[in-house]
DNA sequence: GCCAACGTTGGC
DNA sequence: GCCAACGTTGGC
């Protein structure tokens, strides 16, 4: 089984939106790499972080449940979605998606600030490289986290 | 809102 | 396949 964390601008999608629904479908990702951990690894059952990028409080919010493998995604065949993609064909998908259920929402966001300064952290793709959407964290980090987390 | 970092596009 | 130009992300 296997971690993640998923990042998300509250302002659009919160961790209280995705509490809301049974399940929420994380789709849209239009990013290569983000894209092959979600084609090749996310898997029912791993566990993840929803992090709010771009507003106040920038930090993870919490956790959520993986509850199907990578799918092909469905609104780059829409062309009247925005995330329409032409280049892309049923035979030959160029993107996927996956379900998440809510888990837990942490009493206070775990604020970037803190991860940056815990030395545990400091290999955590989140620092190294700020701009990808869907990324890994491991075990390590991820019980690191949430046994300070409330 | 600024701007650095970085991903993508497209001409050659 | 290189790389300049351009667009987007995301912290501050």
């Amino acid at each position: 089984m296997s971690y993640w964390l998923l990042k998300t601008e509250p302002d659009e999608y919160s961790i209280d939106d995705i509490a809301k629904l049974d399940t929420f479908c994380w789709d849209e990702i239009r990013n290569y790499q983000a894209r092959n951990f979600i084609r090749d690894q996310v898997s029912q059952g791993d566990l993840a972080f929803i992090y709010h990028s771009s507003c106040k409080q920038v930090g993870i919010a919490g956790v959520v449940e993986i509850i199907t493998n990578g799918c092909i995604e469905q609104a780059q065949f829409n062309p009247q979605h925005a995330k329409f993609d032409p280049k892309s064909s049923q035979d030959k998908p160029k993107w996927y998606s996956f379900d998440i259920r809510f888990k837990q929402k942490f009493n206070q966001v775990i604020p970037l600030s803190w991860i940056k300064q815990q030395p545990e952290l400091n290999d955590m793709v989140l620092i190294k490289q700020g701009r990808l959407s869907v990324q890994p964290v491991s075990e390590q980090q991820w019980q690191f986290i949430t046994s300070r987390a409330k």
